[in-house]
RNA sequence: GCGUCGGUAGCAAAGCUUGGUUACGCGAUGGACUGCAAAUCCAUUUUACGGGGGUUCAAAUCCCUCCCGGCGCUCCA
């Protein structure tokens, strides 16, 4: 099956092609670590870790490439006000960003590249732009004229530079004073007080903000690479201004062959910023629901629509990854009971029995739909619709009265379903141990069971009884303390609301 | 203004490239189960495709046109 991807650039979707047979070479602009991440940023390495994932499940072998925009006013301005040095404020950020993703199941790139380790390579590139008249030293940095190249103006928004040229005027700012040109953008900035610097051919100072991604992809990969990944933010300035920058230095065009984009995710229909006040990061988020109940709502979402981001949004996705991880639970246990863990393929259950014939039928074809949905530039949406259906396939059969030896090779089977889709491709599987654990006690939860438990043993009583009125109150009284007690076969159980 | 992405049932959101069959989920309603509930399961929620034209045997999907939104054009995933 071809994979089809939406390339930004040519604006619609075409077949995934890739420089070399069998090999993905992903560069994806990584965070400015100057605060702790945001919902965006889980939207973003989310979506490209889907990237990841289903290249690798197509058996592609992925070079993946992130940066971390360490050195940057945000940070200097962070580092200044707080008295440390810039590198801190960077280090203490990534480090959250580390654990944020990983508490999201995205898989680590193979190469987290920073600016402040990327000089020379950054001084190389701006030397080679400066030999080639493509770049020119002002009064307070190094800029790159895009006059020189009017070309590659608007590759991947569209826009006319003609319009622009015409729209010009009076829009020199103060940040680049030494520019000749309004559209030009700075590739080096000379040194000012109180700021981490570099010895450079022009002078003290340091890269400006987009050369950083020209050099590393150069570094990593050479002129050319497979697909590029960010924000839909990023493809102005930042993504234009590294076609620029790279297609320029090397000569080679086109830089990227596949841009792809990921669209924002707003709050209560506004962009989530921190000006609006209604922002949110990613801990915050993780303070009320799971990592993966997260994810789950992202992968709820095509990765190139925007997301409003709303309570029930999360509530859909609380709901979604409780039954996937409820079902993943069942066919685990049914499985193989306590040795789940070194689960070997059995062979298929006997098809002679009708329903489960047709069961396995079903979930093969959903197997099928669920790859050509994930083929189809990545439809997470469509792939869960898939997910959707084979977790009430699977559940059904399980509860179906199979005999034990059919039941146990059909649970089996039905783990490695999951596994491969809900698993690898979306990551939306714990470990079979966490899948296998009792939930984490809750510290309320703990606080309340001595008395809910009381209440309990005085309800059962009422129960016996067969004293109903008495029952329900305390049943009425448990809600109070918000628990909602479950009547089940093997007993009450109960849970915080 | 220029550019770009969108407008799909009560809500939310796939499908549009390659016209012809159901999205999926939430909510609601009914049923099974229960002392009653909860949870779960089953079923129903069908002239759903912004308006108007056109092409076609057939349009959510292709073409034209109009209306309405979001976002970008300054730092942002």
């Amino acid at each position: 099956m071809p994979l089809r991807v939406h390339d930004t650039r040519r604006r619609k979707k075409v077949d995934f092609t890739t420089i070399e047979p069998g090999k993905v070479r992903m560069y994806v602009c990584g965070i400015t670590p100057y605060s702790p991440s945001h919902l965006g940023h889980a939207r973003c390495y989310v979506s490209f870790d889907i990237v990841h994932r289903w290249l690798e499940a197509k058996g592609y072998d992925v070079t993946y490439v992130q940066n971390f925009t360490d050195v940057d006013d945000k940070i200097i301005n962070k580092a200044n006000e707080e008295g440390i040095e810039f590198s801190q404020v960077a280090e203490r950020n990534i480090e959250d960003y580390y654990s944020v993703m990983d508490a999201m199941n995205v898989l680590r790139a193979d190469h987290y590249p920073r600016v402040s380790e990327t000089i020379d390579g950054i001084i190389a590139m701006i030397e080679t732009l400066l030999e080639k008249e493509h770049a020119y030293v002002g009064d307070d940095g190094v800029y790159f004229h895009i006059e020189s190249a009017p070309e590659k103006y608007g590759m991947l928004t569209g826009q006319n530079i003609e319009a622009v040229r015409a729209g010009a005027g009076g829009r020199v700012g103060g940040t680049g004073s030494g520019k000749r040109d309004h559209k030009d953008f700075a590739l080096w900035k000379f040194a000012k007080p109180d700021e981490p610097q570099w010895e450079s051919p022009w002078g003290a100072g340091r890269p400006g903000w987009h050369i950083e991604c020209s050099a590393m992809s150069l570094q990593y990969f050479g002129e050319q690479f497979d697909i590029h990944g960010g924000g839909e933010d990023l493809r102005f300035p930042h993504h234009e201004a590294e076609i620029f920058q790279s297609e320029c230095c090397t000569g080679t065009s086109p830089l990227v062959h596949h841009w792809m984009h990921n669209g924002f995710v707003n709050v209560d229909g506004e962009k989530m910023s921190k000006s609006l006040g209604n922002f949110w990061t990613i801990s915050q988020a993780m303070e009320q629901f799971e990592p993966l109940t997260l994810r789950h709502a992202l992968l709820n979402a095509h990765y190139r629509n925007p997301i409003d981001f709303s309570e029930q949004f999360l509530e859909d996705g609380k709901r979604s990854q409780g039954r996937l991880e409820d079902t993943y639970r069942e066919a685990l246990l049914a499985s193989d009971g306590g040795a789940a863990k070194n689960l070997t393929t059995l062979p298929r259950p006997n098809l002679g029995e009708e329903g489960l014939s047709h069961s396995m039928g079903m979930l093969e074809k959903l197997a099928e739909e669920c790859a050509m949905a994930m083929d189809d530039d990545f439809n997470t949406r469509e792939a869960l619709a898939k997910i959707n259906a084979a977790l009430r396939q699977i559940s059904n059969t399980l509860g179906n009265g199979l005999g034990e030896d059919d039941k146990r090779a059909f649970a089996t089977y039905a783990v490695e379903w999951m596994e491969e889709f809900a698993g690898q491709a979306l990551g939306l599987l714990p470990s079979r141990d966490d899948a296998l654990a009792e939930p984490a006690e809750d510290p309320r939860r703990a606080e309340l069971a001595p008395k809910v438990g009381e209440l309990l043993v005085q309800r059962a009583a009422a129960r016996e009884a067969k004293d109903w009125p008495a029952a329900d109150a305390i049943r009425d009284e448990l809600a109070a303390l918000g628990v909602t007690v479950m009547d089940t076969a093997e007993g009450p159980v109960w849970e915080l609301d």
